[in-house]
DNA sequence: CCGCTCCATTGACATTTGTCATTTCCAAAT
DNA sequence: ATTTGGAAATGACAAATGTCAATGGAGCGG
Protein backbone atom coordinates (compact mmCIF):
# COMPACT_ATOMS: atom_id res chain seq x y z
CA UNK A 1 0.00 0.00 0.00
CA UNK A 2 1.13 3.56 -1.02
CA UNK A 3 1.06 6.24 1.79
CA UNK A 4 -0.58 9.27 0.80
CA UNK A 5 1.39 13.25 0.64
CA UNK A 6 2.25 13.71 4.09
CA UNK A 7 0.69 17.25 5.21
CA UNK A 8 2.92 19.30 6.55
CA UNK A 9 0.53 20.56 9.33
CA UNK A 10 0.13 17.15 10.61
CA UNK A 11 3.82 15.95 10.06
CA UNK A 12 5.43 14.47 12.82
CA UNK A 13 9.00 15.79 11.86
CA UNK A 14 7.32 19.50 12.10
CA UNK A 15 8.71 20.20 15.35
CA UNK A 16 12.33 18.92 14.36
CA UNK A 17 12.54 20.97 11.27
CA UNK A 18 13.65 24.39 9.94
CA UNK A 19 9.13 24.38 9.94
CA UNK A 20 8.48 24.23 13.64
CA UNK A 21 7.91 28.19 13.69
CA UNK A 22 5.74 28.28 10.55
CA UNK A 23 2.04 29.05 11.39
CA UNK A 24 -1.08 26.89 10.73
CA UNK A 25 -1.57 28.90 7.11
CA UNK A 26 2.23 28.79 6.34
CA UNK A 27 2.22 24.97 6.55
CA UNK A 28 -0.90 24.74 4.49
CA UNK A 29 0.09 27.01 1.81
CA UNK A 30 4.11 24.57 1.92
CA UNK A 31 1.65 21.79 1.36
CA UNK A 32 -0.14 22.98 -1.16
CA UNK A 33 2.62 23.46 -3.78
CA UNK A 34 5.34 21.18 -2.78
CA UNK A 35 5.91 17.51 -4.22
CA UNK A 36 6.29 13.93 -3.08
CA UNK A 37 9.07 12.09 -4.13
CA UNK A 38 10.05 8.58 -3.16
CA UNK A 39 13.67 7.41 -4.04
CA UNK A 40 15.22 3.95 -4.32
CA UNK A 41 18.42 2.85 -2.36
CA UNK A 42 21.35 4.74 -4.41
CA UNK A 43 19.28 6.46 -6.28
CA UNK A 44 20.30 10.34 -6.93
CA UNK A 45 17.91 13.00 -5.65
CA UNK A 46 19.68 16.12 -6.57
CA UNK A 47 23.00 16.19 -8.90
CA UNK A 48 26.20 17.96 -8.40
CA UNK A 49 26.20 21.37 -10.63
CA UNK A 50 22.67 21.37 -11.36
CA UNK A 51 20.65 24.21 -10.54
CA UNK A 52 18.39 23.92 -7.26
CA UNK A 53 14.45 24.55 -8.42
CA UNK A 54 13.54 24.27 -4.55
CA UNK A 55 14.09 22.92 -1.21
CA UNK A 56 13.86 18.84 -0.03
CA UNK A 57 12.67 17.53 3.27
CA UNK A 58 13.26 14.19 4.25
CA UNK A 59 9.82 12.67 4.93
CA UNK A 60 11.64 8.99 5.12
CA UNK A 61 15.18 6.87 4.74
CA UNK A 62 18.65 8.02 5.14
CA UNK A 63 20.49 10.33 2.71
CA UNK A 64 24.26 11.45 1.83
CA UNK A 65 25.56 14.07 0.94
CA UNK A 66 28.64 13.72 -1.35
CA UNK A 67 30.86 15.04 -3.52
CA UNK A 68 32.53 13.18 -6.33
CA UNK A 69 36.65 13.74 -6.86
CA UNK A 70 38.09 12.94 -10.52
CA UNK A 71 39.37 9.66 -9.62
CA UNK A 72 36.16 8.95 -8.54
CA UNK A 73 36.64 9.12 -4.87
CA UNK A 74 33.76 9.71 -3.12
CA UNK A 75 33.59 12.04 -0.17
CA UNK A 76 30.70 12.52 2.02
CA UNK A 77 30.05 15.78 3.63
CA UNK A 78 26.46 15.57 5.28
CA UNK A 79 24.58 12.53 6.42
CA UNK A 80 20.41 13.50 6.45
CA UNK A 81 17.57 11.93 8.22
CA UNK A 82 13.51 12.48 8.76
CA UNK A 83 12.71 16.48 8.85
CA UNK A 84 16.00 17.31 7.36
CA UNK A 85 15.94 20.03 4.92
CA UNK A 86 18.76 19.32 1.62
CA UNK A 87 20.11 21.97 -0.40
CA UNK A 88 19.21 25.36 1.20
CA UNK A 89 23.05 26.58 0.83
CA UNK A 90 22.63 26.93 -3.03
CA UNK A 91 19.05 28.26 -2.47
CA UNK A 92 20.69 31.08 -0.65
CA UNK A 93 23.53 31.53 -2.43
CA UNK A 94 21.89 31.25 -5.66
CA UNK A 95 24.00 28.56 -7.06
CA UNK A 96 24.44 25.11 -8.53
CA UNK A 97 24.81 22.31 -5.97
CA UNK A 98 27.96 21.63 -5.12
CA UNK A 99 27.21 18.13 -4.08
CA UNK A 100 24.55 15.34 -4.88
CA UNK A 101 22.13 13.79 -2.66
CA UNK A 102 21.82 10.02 -2.64
CA UNK A 103 19.36 7.62 -0.86
CA UNK A 104 21.15 5.62 1.35
CA UNK A 105 17.86 3.83 1.63
CA UNK A 106 14.46 3.58 0.06
CA UNK A 107 13.90 7.31 0.81
CA UNK A 108 10.72 10.03 0.70
CA UNK A 109 11.03 13.24 0.20
CA UNK A 110 8.67 16.67 -0.14
CA UNK A 111 10.11 18.99 -2.32
CA UNK A 112 9.18 22.46 -1.79
CA UNK A 113 9.24 24.80 -4.93
CA UNK A 114 11.83 27.96 -4.33
CA UNK A 115 9.34 30.50 -4.88
CA UNK A 116 7.29 29.52 -2.30
CA UNK A 117 10.54 29.21 0.12
CA UNK A 118 11.58 32.29 -0.58
CA UNK A 119 7.94 33.89 -0.07
CA UNK A 120 8.21 32.00 3.59
CA UNK A 121 11.73 32.95 4.79
CA UNK A 122 11.26 36.77 3.61
CA UNK A 123 7.62 36.94 5.62
CA UNK A 124 8.21 35.16 8.66
CA UNK A 125 11.41 36.61 10.76
CA UNK A 126 11.25 33.60 12.95
CA UNK A 127 12.28 30.89 10.18
CA UNK A 128 14.52 33.06 8.33
CA UNK A 129 16.74 33.30 12.13
CA UNK A 130 15.92 29.43 12.48
CA UNK A 131 17.42 29.14 9.11
CA UNK A 132 20.41 31.31 10.30
CA UNK A 133 20.87 29.57 12.93
CA UNK A 134 20.87 26.06 11.06
CA UNK A 135 23.60 27.52 8.39
CA UNK A 136 25.53 28.93 11.16
CA UNK A 137 25.57 25.24 13.06
CA UNK A 138 26.39 23.20 9.69
CA UNK A 139 29.07 25.83 9.23
CA UNK A 140 30.84 24.82 12.99
CA UNK A 141 29.60 20.79 12.07
CA UNK A 142 31.62 21.14 8.99
CA UNK A 143 34.65 23.31 10.58
CA UNK A 144 34.43 20.16 13.33
CA UNK A 145 35.07 17.75 10.28
CA UNK A 146 37.62 19.69 9.08
CA UNK A 147 39.69 20.06 12.05
CA UNK A 148 39.12 16.36 12.67
CA UNK A 149 40.20 15.39 8.91
CA UNK A 150 43.32 17.52 9.45
CA UNK A 151 44.08 16.05 13.05
CA UNK A 152 43.32 12.71 13.83
CA UNK A 153 44.51 9.81 12.29
CA UNK A 154 42.17 7.02 10.65
CA UNK A 155 41.17 4.72 13.46
CA UNK A 156 39.90 7.76 15.56
CA UNK A 157 38.10 9.44 12.33
CA UNK A 158 36.30 5.75 11.78
CA UNK A 159 35.29 5.85 15.78
CA UNK A 160 33.84 8.94 15.32
CA UNK A 161 31.78 8.23 12.02
CA UNK A 162 30.08 5.41 14.06
CA UNK A 163 29.13 7.63 16.70
CA UNK A 164 27.69 10.49 13.82
CA UNK A 165 26.17 7.43 12.48
CA UNK A 166 24.43 6.06 15.61
CA UNK A 167 23.76 10.17 16.83
CA UNK A 168 21.75 10.50 13.23
CA UNK A 169 20.27 7.23 12.78
CA UNK A 170 19.53 4.98 16.28
CA UNK A 171 16.07 4.80 16.84
CA UNK A 172 14.28 5.92 20.43
CA UNK A 173 14.83 3.16 22.50
CA UNK A 174 16.63 0.65 20.52
CA UNK A 175 18.94 -1.16 22.65
CA UNK A 176 22.01 -2.12 20.56
CA UNK A 177 22.40 0.08 17.64
CA UNK A 178 23.16 -1.36 13.93
CA UNK A 179 23.05 -0.10 10.40
CA UNK A 180 23.50 -1.81 7.50
CA UNK A 181 26.60 0.87 5.03
CA UNK A 182 28.51 -0.47 2.80
CA UNK A 183 32.29 -0.43 3.24
CA UNK A 184 32.46 2.25 0.68
CA UNK A 185 30.07 4.92 2.01
CA UNK A 186 32.19 4.42 5.87
CA UNK A 187 34.99 5.20 3.83
CA UNK A 188 33.65 8.14 2.44
CA UNK A 189 32.40 9.28 5.17
CA UNK A 190 35.93 8.99 7.15
CA UNK A 191 37.97 10.01 4.08
CA UNK A 192 40.15 7.26 3.65
CA UNK A 193 40.01 3.62 1.54
CA UNK A 194 37.83 0.90 2.22
CA UNK A 195 40.12 -1.57 3.14
CA UNK A 196 41.86 0.58 5.41
CA UNK A 197 38.16 1.17 7.07
CA UNK A 198 38.08 -3.08 6.95
CA UNK A 199 41.24 -2.98 9.27
CA UNK A 200 40.42 -0.88 11.94
CA UNK A 201 36.86 -2.19 12.25
CA UNK A 202 38.32 -5.51 12.71
CA UNK A 203 40.60 -4.46 15.77
CA UNK A 204 37.02 -2.89 16.95
CA UNK A 205 35.36 -6.14 16.46
CA UNK A 206 38.59 -7.80 18.33
CA UNK A 207 38.42 -4.94 20.97
CA UNK A 208 34.46 -6.53 21.57
CA UNK A 209 33.68 -2.90 20.80
CA UNK A 210 31.72 -3.93 17.45
CA UNK A 211 29.79 -6.67 15.69
CA UNK A 212 29.12 -7.30 12.28
CA UNK A 213 27.36 -9.35 10.49
CA UNK A 214 27.42 -9.18 6.34
CA UNK A 215 27.42 -5.05 5.85
CA UNK A 216 25.37 -4.66 9.23
CA UNK A 217 27.19 -2.85 11.94
CA UNK A 218 26.80 -3.01 15.29
CA UNK A 219 27.68 -0.99 18.23
CA UNK A 220 28.21 -3.16 21.53
CA UNK A 221 30.47 0.21 23.23
CA UNK A 222 29.43 3.17 22.25
CA UNK A 223 31.46 4.51 24.82
CA UNK A 224 34.65 3.53 23.94
CA UNK A 225 34.19 4.59 20.63
CA UNK A 226 33.25 7.87 22.38
CA UNK A 227 37.21 7.20 23.95
CA UNK A 228 38.68 6.35 20.61
CA UNK A 229 37.62 9.14 18.84
CA UNK A 230 38.35 11.89 21.45
CA UNK A 231 41.82 11.20 22.13
CA UNK A 232 43.16 14.03 20.50
CA UNK A 233 39.97 16.47 21.68
CA UNK B 1 51.80 58.98 14.72
CA UNK B 2 48.92 57.15 16.16
CA UNK B 3 45.65 56.57 13.49
CA UNK B 4 42.35 57.92 15.22
CA UNK B 5 39.55 55.71 15.10
CA UNK B 6 38.42 55.00 12.23
CA UNK B 7 34.64 56.47 12.08
CA UNK B 8 32.21 53.37 9.87
CA UNK B 9 30.60 56.24 7.83
CA UNK B 10 33.72 57.24 5.99
CA UNK B 11 35.39 53.57 6.56
CA UNK B 12 37.52 52.63 3.32
CA UNK B 13 36.56 48.72 3.46
CA UNK B 14 32.89 50.28 4.24
CA UNK B 15 31.31 48.28 1.24
CA UNK B 16 33.40 45.21 0.92
CA UNK B 17 31.81 44.83 4.35
CA UNK B 18 28.88 43.19 6.05
CA UNK B 19 27.71 46.95 6.40
CA UNK B 20 27.57 47.93 3.07
CA UNK B 21 23.66 48.01 3.31
CA UNK B 22 23.55 50.01 6.15
CA UNK B 23 21.91 53.55 6.36
CA UNK B 24 24.08 56.43 7.36
CA UNK B 25 22.39 56.51 10.82
CA UNK B 26 22.93 52.78 10.95
CA UNK B 27 26.96 52.90 10.65
CA UNK B 28 26.72 56.41 13.05
CA UNK B 29 25.10 54.86 15.73
CA UNK B 30 28.12 51.77 14.92
CA UNK B 31 30.81 53.92 15.46
CA UNK B 32 29.34 55.41 18.79
CA UNK B 33 29.61 52.53 20.60
CA UNK B 34 32.58 50.39 19.33
CA UNK B 35 36.04 50.30 20.56
CA UNK B 36 39.05 50.24 18.23
CA UNK B 37 42.11 47.63 19.41
CA UNK B 38 45.34 47.51 17.95
CA UNK B 39 47.31 44.19 17.70
CA UNK B 40 50.99 43.10 17.54
CA UNK B 41 52.12 40.26 15.64
CA UNK B 42 51.33 36.79 17.29
CA UNK B 43 48.81 38.54 19.90
CA UNK B 44 45.83 36.86 20.21
CA UNK B 45 42.32 38.86 19.52
CA UNK B 46 40.06 36.43 21.50
CA UNK B 47 40.42 32.92 22.47
CA UNK B 48 38.38 29.73 21.39
CA UNK B 49 36.76 28.85 24.60
CA UNK B 50 35.95 32.26 25.58
CA UNK B 51 32.09 33.67 25.17
CA UNK B 52 31.80 36.63 22.85
CA UNK B 53 30.99 39.61 23.45
CA UNK B 54 30.67 41.37 19.78
CA UNK B 55 32.00 41.61 16.44
CA UNK B 56 35.39 42.28 15.22
CA UNK B 57 35.85 44.02 12.34
CA UNK B 58 39.51 44.10 10.74
CA UNK B 59 40.65 47.31 9.85
CA UNK B 60 44.08 46.86 9.24
CA UNK B 61 46.50 43.89 9.22
CA UNK B 62 45.61 39.68 8.71
CA UNK B 63 44.63 37.60 11.03
CA UNK B 64 44.18 33.71 11.21
CA UNK B 65 41.32 31.93 12.82
CA UNK B 66 42.60 28.75 14.04
CA UNK B 67 42.07 25.96 16.17
CA UNK B 68 44.69 24.07 18.40
CA UNK B 69 45.04 20.41 19.07
CA UNK B 70 46.14 18.06 22.30
CA UNK B 71 49.52 17.79 20.62
CA UNK B 72 50.07 21.68 19.76
CA UNK B 73 49.58 21.19 16.02
CA UNK B 74 47.97 23.70 14.50
CA UNK B 75 45.14 24.32 12.04
CA UNK B 76 43.88 27.58 10.15
CA UNK B 77 40.31 27.66 9.18
CA UNK B 78 39.98 30.99 7.68
CA UNK B 79 42.73 33.89 6.79
CA UNK B 80 40.95 37.83 7.14
CA UNK B 81 41.77 41.08 5.54
CA UNK B 82 40.34 44.52 6.13
CA UNK B 83 37.29 44.62 5.88
CA UNK B 84 36.42 41.13 7.21
CA UNK B 85 34.64 40.36 10.07
CA UNK B 86 35.55 38.11 12.94
CA UNK B 87 33.53 35.81 15.33
CA UNK B 88 30.18 36.31 13.89
CA UNK B 89 29.54 32.76 14.10
CA UNK B 90 29.44 32.35 17.88
CA UNK B 91 27.78 35.43 18.06
CA UNK B 92 24.69 33.62 16.15
CA UNK B 93 24.79 30.46 17.44
CA UNK B 94 25.41 32.19 20.77
CA UNK B 95 28.00 30.14 21.70
CA UNK B 96 31.59 29.94 22.89
CA UNK B 97 34.45 30.70 20.20
CA UNK B 98 35.45 27.46 18.71
CA UNK B 99 38.70 28.78 17.31
CA UNK B 100 40.93 31.75 18.25
CA UNK B 101 41.99 34.40 16.22
CA UNK B 102 45.51 35.20 15.82
CA UNK B 103 47.27 38.33 14.55
CA UNK B 104 49.60 37.51 11.38
CA UNK B 105 50.53 41.27 10.67
CA UNK B 106 50.54 44.70 13.32
CA UNK B 107 46.67 44.76 12.97
CA UNK B 108 44.47 47.26 13.64
CA UNK B 109 40.18 45.81 14.47
CA UNK B 110 37.07 47.67 15.23
CA UNK B 111 35.04 45.92 18.11
CA UNK B 112 31.26 46.14 18.17
CA UNK B 113 29.42 45.15 20.95
CA UNK B 114 26.90 42.23 20.31
CA UNK B 115 23.67 44.41 21.85
CA UNK B 116 24.47 46.52 18.32
CA UNK B 117 24.98 44.15 16.16
CA UNK B 118 22.25 42.30 17.24
CA UNK B 119 20.04 45.56 17.19
CA UNK B 120 21.35 46.23 13.59
CA UNK B 121 20.48 42.77 12.50
CA UNK B 122 17.23 42.56 13.72
CA UNK B 123 16.05 46.13 12.66
CA UNK B 124 17.50 46.06 8.57
CA UNK B 125 16.75 42.72 6.40
CA UNK B 126 19.49 43.62 4.04
CA UNK B 127 21.63 43.42 6.33
CA UNK B 128 20.57 40.26 7.62
CA UNK B 129 20.04 38.74 4.17
CA UNK B 130 24.12 39.69 3.67
CA UNK B 131 25.09 37.88 6.78
CA UNK B 132 22.84 34.93 6.03
CA UNK B 133 24.76 34.91 2.46
CA UNK B 134 27.88 35.17 4.36
CA UNK B 135 27.35 32.33 6.43
CA UNK B 136 25.90 30.42 2.99
CA UNK B 137 29.22 31.57 1.62
CA UNK B 138 31.70 30.66 4.19
CA UNK B 139 30.18 26.76 4.43
CA UNK B 140 30.17 26.31 0.73
CA UNK B 141 33.90 27.45 1.47
CA UNK B 142 34.86 25.52 4.27
CA UNK B 143 33.15 22.37 2.51
CA UNK B 144 36.07 23.23 -0.20
CA UNK B 145 38.41 22.48 2.07
CA UNK B 146 37.06 19.88 3.35
CA UNK B 147 37.03 18.30 0.47
CA UNK B 148 40.65 19.30 -0.65
CA UNK B 149 41.88 18.00 2.26
CA UNK B 150 40.54 14.39 2.05
CA UNK B 151 41.29 14.48 -1.67
CA UNK B 152 44.46 16.22 -2.36
CA UNK B 153 47.55 15.82 -2.12
CA UNK B 154 50.03 18.28 -0.24
CA UNK B 155 51.73 19.74 -3.22
CA UNK B 156 48.38 20.77 -4.92
CA UNK B 157 47.12 21.75 -1.24
CA UNK B 158 50.00 23.99 -1.10
CA UNK B 159 49.64 25.69 -4.41
CA UNK B 160 46.10 26.09 -3.01
CA UNK B 161 47.15 28.02 -0.15
CA UNK B 162 49.73 29.98 -1.83
CA UNK B 163 46.69 31.30 -4.20
CA UNK B 164 44.87 31.54 -0.99
CA UNK B 165 47.27 34.05 -0.12
CA UNK B 166 47.78 35.64 -3.31
CA UNK B 167 44.06 36.74 -3.31
CA UNK B 168 43.55 37.48 0.14
CA UNK B 169 46.55 39.75 0.95
CA UNK B 170 47.42 41.05 -2.90
CA UNK B 171 47.06 44.82 -3.24
CA UNK B 172 46.02 46.18 -6.18
CA UNK B 173 48.52 46.81 -8.75
CA UNK B 174 50.79 45.22 -7.02
CA UNK B 175 53.62 43.16 -9.72
CA UNK B 176 54.40 39.85 -7.97
CA UNK B 177 52.77 38.67 -4.98
CA UNK B 178 54.92 38.35 -2.23
CA UNK B 179 54.48 37.78 1.81
CA UNK B 180 56.14 37.19 4.89
CA UNK B 181 55.07 33.95 6.60
CA UNK B 182 56.29 30.97 8.67
CA UNK B 183 56.62 27.84 7.28
CA UNK B 184 54.60 26.65 10.30
CA UNK B 185 51.59 28.91 10.01
CA UNK B 186 51.66 27.66 5.70
CA UNK B 187 52.03 24.37 6.74
CA UNK B 188 49.20 25.51 9.34
CA UNK B 189 46.52 26.28 6.10
CA UNK B 190 47.74 23.38 4.10
CA UNK B 191 46.95 20.15 7.10
CA UNK B 192 50.37 19.36 6.78
CA UNK B 193 53.74 19.29 8.77
CA UNK B 194 56.47 22.44 8.77
CA UNK B 195 58.94 20.20 6.81
CA UNK B 196 56.80 18.88 4.28
CA UNK B 197 56.28 22.51 3.13
CA UNK B 198 59.84 23.53 2.69
CA UNK B 199 60.27 20.42 0.64
CA UNK B 200 57.59 21.25 -1.55
CA UNK B 201 58.41 24.80 -1.50
CA UNK B 202 61.78 23.64 -2.47
CA UNK B 203 60.71 21.81 -5.57
CA UNK B 204 58.65 25.29 -6.52
CA UNK B 205 61.58 27.43 -6.47
CA UNK B 206 63.40 24.68 -8.94
CA UNK B 207 60.26 25.10 -11.07
CA UNK B 208 60.62 28.85 -11.07
CA UNK B 209 56.98 29.19 -9.55
CA UNK B 210 58.07 30.84 -6.58
CA UNK B 211 61.11 32.05 -5.17
CA UNK B 212 62.03 32.79 -1.27
CA UNK B 213 63.95 35.38 0.91
CA UNK B 214 64.24 34.41 4.52
CA UNK B 215 60.82 33.74 5.44
CA UNK B 216 59.42 36.01 2.23
CA UNK B 217 57.68 33.83 -0.44
CA UNK B 218 57.29 35.39 -3.93
CA UNK B 219 55.13 34.08 -6.39
CA UNK B 220 56.33 34.11 -9.75
CA UNK B 221 53.44 32.13 -11.76
CA UNK B 222 50.34 31.64 -10.43
CA UNK B 223 49.40 30.28 -13.41
CA UNK B 224 51.40 27.45 -12.51
CA UNK B 225 50.06 27.22 -9.34
CA UNK B 226 46.47 27.58 -10.62
CA UNK B 227 47.63 24.37 -13.17
CA UNK B 228 48.83 22.48 -10.26
CA UNK B 229 46.26 23.24 -7.74
CA UNK B 230 43.36 21.88 -9.58
CA UNK B 231 44.89 18.68 -11.13
CA UNK B 232 42.15 17.00 -9.40
CA UNK B 233 39.41 19.17 -9.90
C1' DC C 1 81.16 43.74 14.00
C1' DC C 2 80.10 39.64 16.93
C1' DG C 3 77.46 36.32 18.82
C1' DC C 4 72.95 34.70 19.75
C1' DT C 5 68.57 32.95 18.69
C1' DC C 6 65.05 31.69 15.86
C1' DC C 7 63.71 29.76 11.82
C1' DA C 8 64.45 27.76 7.33
C1' DT C 9 66.47 23.89 5.22
C1' DT C 10 68.07 19.26 4.48
C1' DG C 11 68.78 14.33 5.31
C1' DA C 12 67.62 9.86 7.15
C1' DC C 13 64.23 7.13 8.71
C1' DA C 14 59.61 5.48 10.76
C1' DT C 15 54.83 5.30 10.32
C1' DT C 16 50.61 5.64 8.31
C1' DT C 17 47.83 4.93 4.73
C1' DG C 18 46.75 3.70 -0.11
C1' DT C 19 46.77 0.22 -3.82
C1' DC C 20 46.49 -4.14 -5.94
C1' DA C 21 45.66 -8.95 -5.89
C1' DT C 22 43.47 -12.75 -3.77
C1' DT C 23 40.40 -15.23 -0.95
C1' DT C 24 36.25 -15.73 1.71
C1' DC C 25 31.69 -14.87 2.82
C1' DC C 26 26.93 -13.65 2.31
C1' DA C 27 22.63 -13.33 0.00
C1' DA C 28 19.69 -13.59 -3.68
C1' DA C 29 18.05 -16.19 -7.64
C1' DT C 30 17.52 -20.47 -9.89
C1' DA D 1 20.43 -27.03 -2.14
C1' DT D 2 23.39 -24.96 -5.73
C1' DT D 3 25.06 -21.41 -8.18
C1' DT D 4 26.70 -17.02 -8.71
C1' DG D 5 27.73 -12.14 -8.18
C1' DG D 6 29.04 -8.70 -5.36
C1' DA D 7 30.83 -7.20 -1.18
C1' DA D 8 33.83 -8.07 2.84
C1' DA D 9 38.08 -9.49 4.46
C1' DT D 10 43.07 -10.31 4.28
C1' DG D 11 47.88 -10.14 2.69
C1' DA D 12 51.78 -8.03 0.46
C1' DC D 13 53.69 -4.15 -1.05
C1' DA D 14 54.25 0.87 -2.56
C1' DA D 15 53.75 5.61 -1.84
C1' DA D 16 53.03 9.64 0.79
C1' DT D 17 53.79 11.95 4.72
C1' DG D 18 55.34 12.62 9.53
C1' DT D 19 59.17 12.72 12.85
C1' DC D 20 63.65 13.42 14.59
C1' DA D 21 68.16 15.14 14.27
C1' DA D 22 71.58 18.04 12.31
C1' DT D 23 73.02 22.07 9.66
C1' DG D 24 72.93 26.63 7.82
C1' DG D 25 71.34 31.50 7.34
C1' DA D 26 69.08 35.75 8.49
C1' DG D 27 68.08 39.27 11.55
C1' DC D 28 68.65 41.43 16.04
C1' DG D 29 70.76 43.26 20.26
C1' DG D 30 74.77 44.31 22.33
Amino acid sequence: MKASIPVCTTCEFKNNSLFKNCVFQELESLTENKCFNTYKKGQVIFHEGNRPFGLFCVFNGKVKVSRLGSDGKEQIIRLAKSGDTLGYRSLIENSKYTASAIALDDTEACFIPATDFNKLIDSNVKVANDLMRMLAKALGDTQDKFIHLAMKPVRERLAEALLLLKNTYQKKEEGYFSIAISREDLAAIVGTAKETVIRFLSEFKEEGIVSTQGSTITILSADKLVKISSLYD
